[in-house]
Parts: structure tokens; C-alpha cells; sequence
DNA sequence: ATGGTTGCAAGGCAA
């Protein structure tokens, strides 16, 4: 059986003491990992190799940024970015090949304020990924991240 | 909620 989980790091730097032992004490096979807030420069990959796992990541300075980590094997890349918006700088998605499974990472915007530009943003995301899953769908995929239905007001969840 | 916290990065933004 091929355990898969996600985990919203916010700072995979910062967090990463946690992360490791997260890591060690849960092994999952697949590990899906939002909200990186580094570049890719800075990703910690010695470290999480270190800790017995392949790793791909879609980083961004500050803010966003995922990552799909495989436990003993090297995750292979299919796509970074969702089709459909050649604008879009937020890295939000990446995506790998496993074991002949498909795995999405994705990190949703927040959308707040709403109304605004950074709504409208979320839900154009939204209609990306809708759309995408349908292409998607059609292999054995599977889609790893948080998913937040409507607005919600900060340090609600 | 006219607040509250955290990470990044070095002031303010995003969540």
C-alpha cells in the first residue's frame, strides 16, 4: 500500500526541523508540501535527501511554493503551473510521476480580500484546476493540498 | 473584530 500525505510547512526552512522528524516518525511513501516560502536556491533538499527522500519543488521567494517528496526514490517531474494562464507567477503547482501514479501538489490561493484582484485570482485558480482535473483524471491521479470553500477571514483556517 | 499570530526578510505582505 502507498501511503500519501500533505503537509502546509508555511517556511519549509523554518519548519524544517519539524519536518524531518515528521518525516522520520511517519514514513509516508508520498509526501505533498505546500506553502515552501523559498526559492528554489534555498530548498533544503540535502537535508530531506539525508532524510530518505527524492524530491521535486516549484519554489518562489517569500511567498508560495510546493513540493512533492518521494520516500527512496526520485519523483519525476511532469509539469510545474497549471495550463491556462501564461501570466501566473505564483508557484501553486507541481506535479510528478510516482510509481506510475500522478501526483498534484497543489497550494490554493487565499483570495481575501474579497471583493478584489486577489479573489478574482482565486477563483480563476479554481476554474484552472477544475479544468485541468478533467485532463488529469483520465491516468491514476491523485491531487494533494488544502482545500478552502468560500472566503474566510484571516486565522480562522 | 477597530483584534489577533507567524514566516520571510528586513518593512510590510500574505495567510
Amino acid at each position: 500500500m502507498t501511503t500519501i500525505a500533505t503537509f502546509n510547512v508555511n517556511g519549509v526552512n523554518g519548519r524544517l526541523p519539524v519536518l524531518l522528524k515528521w518525516l522520520g516518525e511517519t514514513a509516508y511513501d508520498i509526501v505533498c508540501l505546500q506553502e515552501l516560502k523559498t526559492s528554489d536556491e534555498k530548498f533544503p533538499a540535502e537535508a530531506i535527501r539525508d532524510a530518505g527522500y527524492g524530491a521535486i519543488w516549484h519554489g518562489q521567494k517569500s511567498y508560495n511554493g510546493v513540493a512533492i517528496l518521494a520516500r527512496g526514490k526520485q519523483p519525476l517531474e511532469r509539469r510545474r503551473g497549471l495550463p491556462g494562464d501564461s501570466d501566473d507567477s505564483h508557484s501553486r503547482y507541481i506535479e510528478a510521476e510516482v510509481d506510475g501514479l500522478v501526483i498534484g501538489c497543489i497550494y490554493l490561493p487565499n483570495g481575501n480580500p474579497a471583493p478584489g484582484p486577489k479573489f478574482d485570482y482565486k477563483l480563476g485558480w479554481f476554474q484552472r484546476v477544475i479544468s485541468y482535473a478533467q485532463t488529469l483524471l483520465k491516468e491514476d491521479t491523485v491531487l494533494s493540498g488544502v482545500f478552502r470553500r468560500g472566503i474566510r477571514t484571516p486565522f480562522q483556517g
